[in-house]
DNA sequence: CATGAATGAGGTTTCATTCAT
DNA sequence: TATGAATGAAACCTCATTCAT
């Protein structure tokens, strides 16, 4: 049932494309990705039919399909942007993890994390939302993808009790903490945005975990 | 909606049904939204159709319009019902507000929140994933529903707080925090039942909250 | 495919029914007919629902189906009464034509189907409306028992000629004038109904035929 | 109705529409609606579904509800166009009124009227059978639209009382009967076509007004 | 005989995707 | 390369009819 036709696969990620023009695709994917977050976050994906999409993008249905294999692609696209972190991202804060102390790394990641969900426009919350309308393969992928953070933030936390700066009873439990924290940012900004600043939840949240977890 | 047909609108929840029987209505209205749950839960609402359904739930697609108005009513009634507490559930807590420390309120408040949602069996990730998908009307009784919890958590903080036993910056972001991460026990489940029981889990997540406000 | 059940086959107008006790299976059909009449004509055929009738008749779905095959057999029951003469009406009628004059004969023929028209309460409207929705047998029936209407008529008309009274040429046409005429009162009575009085209508009408085709 | 998705409405009557393209949408809808003209009036409007409309017209399902909004447009646009007269047909006639004879006039307006009926192909039957499966406000629409045919009438008569050459009775009430034997010719036209040429007829019906309203 | 809950085929409508232009 | 009209499968929902009680 596989097309026969021109159709090429774009090595990168897999998503079919009728263009061989990297550039050109990659650019075209980006308006298409940007405006259809918007949409799609604001109506929901099973909400925005492609006439919409096409509309809010300023591209015609047909062109769009030249540069995306599947509507469920921009959705992948979308929540991988999400999701995937800059590839120097964790490295550059584990970097500091010889220099500095945990508790400074901690606070770093946590800022760090948290600033992203934020200006990630409520990204965060339509994963949660969406991800189950992706094949289980890509659902596997994101899934993946958002587990890193979470390492990453073991990592810092488990560098913390090496040193005896933490004291830690479940170390990953406490990552999951950190990062789902800062998702909440995202899932109640609505509420969130009524009782404090980013800046506010920011410094409330880190004194929460490292409170708990300093043996200070 | 120009003919108005012989439907009547049940006062309870505003639902349209074809049968007046009271009793009737609820026991399939239960095997209905039990089913359904279970159902929507594994492979989400648009990807269920109504004759997937109604095998699912052992009872023809017909009779499932006789006792809800729509896919979406069924929707409703399932996140209505994983949302809403019973009546007496915070009263009965509140009740203790005065015998008991405010301390161990919070406790049982916790714990008592954290084992519904373990046995909601992750209608809480679900709720998140599907509320976008209720009319606008529906979203809000939801959401007003949902935001009563964070406000008993939030009576028994100020209390404390009252009382001289916690001192808190933000009362209401902490509540949010009580309730969140009772969230997320259904919302990692996959993750977090590897890491620790649910014993486990509350006990650290009491913790977390207990050693952040506490004054002693 | 012909169901091999208990039903049987009333030999009056060939509608199935459960019951063979002829003088209750007229009662009911009277009771249904009545009643179906009234929505029917109001909402329209196809606009009501089984349920509907139900309630309106104040007898069971199911008891409908035992005095009656099929939804559309109360159609046709219903029809099939508005167009269906007494079988003494035209032969009491044409009874005169030997003793009166035609213009008599022909005044009160005209007489006595307007009123009749305006007492079947816009059936005639009706039938012009959802005879369609008949099978093509019990079409032609109706269309034939319509016809006969016609021709008596023409009958009185053609007497007329006979005897000098009347000059028309083409009698057929001129009955169907008169009878079309009689269903205009139904079918148009929201406009006529403020134009004139049934009285008047008929006094009217009746002059328009007769200056027409009357020699003197 | 609670996403308003893309469609536009198009303005000149309000049925809404995928495309833009304002010709192409007027020529696709005339082919649906000449095919579908066809089709209801044959099998009526409810026993024809979208299947076989489309497979009649030619035209997929999809490709109908592009330039349609629902079945019901299909029908109130074919009911329209047989209510609808010329924009200067009534003016051209009451133009004549100045010049003419009103006799003359009112012969021309018969002719003319009846011509048309007869060149609708049992659109006017059609229309008195169909009208009611249409929503209230398309109703008042056609119904409003017929009233005006009688009103054009009426004029003439009259301006034939004014000018001394007509004496009726009740005018309006005349103006329907000219109306209604119009229509006739299409309801009945099954049993007139074999008693009467449209030409006979014609001339018939005209004597039996003029008969009836003429001083001479 | 009376009931009305149950059935499932069939109705209208939507929408992701294709492909001729 | 860009377009958007065309497609038709599949969705939700209704309703005449049956039959166990």
């Amino acid at each position: 049932m596989e097309n026969s036709k021109v159709r090429r696969i774009s090595k990168k990620d897999g998503i079919r494309t009728y263009s061989n023009d990297k550039d050109l695709v990659d650019s075209k994917r980006k308006e298409i990705i940007n405006e259809s977050t918007k949409v799609f976050v604001k109506k929901g994906y099973h909400q925005t039919n492609m006439r919409e999409l096409s509309s809010a993008i300023g591209m015609s249905v047909g062109s769009i399909y030249h540069y995306v294999g599947s509507k469920q692609d921009i959705l992948y696209l979308i929540i991988n942007e999400a999701v995937i972190r800059p590839d120097d991202w964790i490295s550059n804060i584990l970097a500091n993890l010889e220099t500095s102390t945990s508790t400074m790394v901690l606070k770093e990641f946590i800022r760090s994390y948290y600033t992203s969900v934020d200006q990630a426009q409520n990204t965060a919350l339509f994963t949660y939302q969406e991800t189950k309308n992706l094949d289980r393969k890509s659902q596997k992928t994101i899934m993946d993808a958002a587990a890193e953070d979470v390492e990453a933030c073991a990592k810092i936390l488990r560098k913390g009790v090496e040193k005896g700066e933490f004291k830690i009873a479940n170390t990953l439990l406490m990552a999951h903490n950190v990062i789902v924290l800062g998702h909440m940012w995202s899932v109640r900004r609505w509420y969130l945005s009524r009782i404090c600043s980013l800046e506010d939840y920011i410094e409330e949240q880190t004194a929460l975990i490292i409170n708990r977890i300093s043996t200070k």
